[in-house]
DNA sequence: GGCGTGCGTGGAAGCGCTCTCACCACAATG
DNA sequence: CATTGTGGTGAGAGCGCTTCCACGCACGCC
């Protein structure tokens, strides 16, 4: 909040005002206003006037005047907690960014980024947020939870979750895929292909993303009959699922099939596999999740289940728009989307 | 532009202002803006009573009525011109951010990413840009340029320019590393190792990057007396870097070292060639450019020029500070960083 | 004792915009 | 003819903030 260097521009002449428009269009301030903004109630003749003023004058709105009345901003913000430096590099987050700039494009309304870096400055976040510098945000939950959606439903501002979050799912709007089916559908592959003897390396258990699909996982063995025993955690990257392929395979080595809450995971386990001289998918299936460009590229090639990044991150841009148009604290309103199987060479 | 629904709260009850805390404080309104924007010639008392009365309103300042004021909105823009959908991926862009972002947590200034799309956006980001929406500019000039540089010096608007842009490079502040000493430097090594017939995969020659990474490979060929014919366009992919392997080895199968543009071109470049049973370095010699993560993933690992993107973002976001808080539209300023050598296998 | 000189303070003037409201002309209705 | 719209208009009141300026007041100095 501090203020380095007060120079400031005595009214500086050049810009030009409202005030000038009208002048130059021979109306009131108001009229030109209202012209500029749309043109309600406007005669057709002081409409071309004030157009022809705006276009000779080169008058640009101030934006900070005119937010000051209409209590909006044009603005949206997209919170990223904890960017550890991994983010930027995801996938995920590219795709995010993606769809939210596509939909945002459409109108004038511009992206605020918001990283809250790990540390204290949660607070700094929501001290930005509160005070309406944005119309609405969209927090990228990709990590764990902070409390943050708690923090956002107390704020009286439009705000819309990519992912579910931790908690307060109840009282947030959320875009999510469906998790649980997606990794249902993942280990039902498996199954229907005659594996008997599934394993899983799940994700992280502080991402609702990582527990939701190893729910899935076991509905589905469950639902086979089979026993679900052999799970292993990893943290999402291809490391972590290197060792957790080993240590899966070193207490289970009779598995025939291994569902991977990840692909960067699967793709280490592919490399644990190849390297113990097992074959896939003849003698070990594998299915991966994510399907964001690293599935094909793997040896062989990852059957997976496809996230739709980019329309969840449309469909999220969507509905925070339509909280802030409608500028209701609207009812928490959610989308699941179905996730899709991707088949390739793997199982 | 359009507003679509106007719907405001009246005066809004719930957001404390100013006039608020100054009467809770019992001070006028101008000693608690003095108190809260730095306290300069407020006395203990006041300050502590408008702190309180701060804290226990949970005030925030309206930003906009602030910049209404200051004529300072405390944010910056990132400017992307044509972000076809490769950018965001990019690890050139996700230092670009990492660096950017690093310095502004520094001090309370938030990140607006303005992506002009592909297509006649340019002149909305303009728009956007004319009216002081955001105290400056950094352009990420990553592809052809537009104009852009033209344009944003007409402004007079703090900007700086992540790369050397194209045209008005003289009047346009800029970071950018020396690409031709870099490229001159990777060359070396390749005569220093021994090789006479030393080919290059360049980059698409619309950037000033790939031509001046081009132009340091002609001054090292020519310095060390050998011909510069063995030349061959690539875009920066890595499917790009396979085909113009394929084109420079059919002319010249002679080579014994090709200086690449950029690693992953390098990596394409290192397919062909294994394809072809050319062992590298012992047969040809590979110098990639960029070092962003790559050139350590590939095989084998590639020795290359490093490029430090998150110190040039860093050098950047600093020297648009320098020009924001002066308010100076100073002298073009720029920034050029010396790239460095990483030795691995590939030469 | 008079006089700068400095600090702390509050009154008040805007910053550039939107929007309510009162007003006018004119048309349509009883 | 009086009444009720109805579309276009401008005056003016803010939105919430910073900052200029003038005003005390206490101090140190001749």
């Amino acid at each position: 909040m501090t203020r380095v260097n007060g120079t400031r521009k005595p009214a500086a002449g050049g810009t030009p005002t409202l005030d000038e428009v009208a002048r130059v269009a021979g109306v009131s301030r108001a009229t030109a206003s209202r012209a500029i903004n749309g043109g309600q109630r406007v005669s057709a003749a002081a409409q071309a006037s004030v157009d022809s003023a705006v276009r000779t004058l080169g008058y640009v709105p101030n934006p900070a005047a005119r937010s000051l009345v209409t209590r909006r901003t044009d603005s949206i913000a997209v919170v990223v907690p904890e960017p550890d430096d991994r983010v930027f590099s995801d996938p995920f987050f590219a795709g995010t960014l993606r769809g939210v700039t596509r939909v945002l494009s459409e109108r004038d309304i511009q992206l605020v980024l918001l990283l809250a870096r790990p540390g204290a400055s949660t607070a700094r976040t929501l001290r930005y947020l509160t005070n309406r510098h944005v119309d609405g945000a969209l927090v990228v939950s990709h990590h764990r939870d902070d409390g943050l959606a708690e923090h956002m439903s107390r704020l009286d501002l439009p705000c819309v979750f990519g992912g579910r979050p931790w908690s307060a799912g109840d009282r947030v709007a959320y875009v999510d895929v469906d998790n649980t089916a997606g990794e249902r559908i993942a280990t039902e592959v498996l199954v229907e292909r005659g594996c008997r003897r599934i394993g899983t390396i799940a994700g992280p258990s502080d991402m609702t993303a990582a527990e939701d699909r190893l729910a899935g996982w076991r509905q589905a063995m469950a639902a086979a009959g089979l026993a679900d025993d052999a799970v292993e955690h990893g943290d999402f990257t291809e490391l972590g699922g290197q060792r957790a392929a080993d240590a899966l395979l070193a207490r289970h080595p009779d598995l025939d099939g291994i569902v991977v809450a990840s692909d960067l995971m699967a793709a280490g386990a592919l490399k644990v596999l190849a390297s113990l001289g097992r074959s896939v998918p003849d003698d070990v299936a594998v299915v991966g999740y994510d399907d964001l460009g690293v599935a094909e590229r793997t040896t062989p090639a990852l059957t997976t289940v496809r996230q739709p990044v980019e329309e969840m991150a449309e469909r999220a841009t969507r509905l925070l728009l339509e909280q802030v148009d409608g500028h209701s604290p609207s009812h928490p309103m959610r989308v699941i989307i179905p996730p899709t199987l991707v088949t390739r060479d793997s199982a």
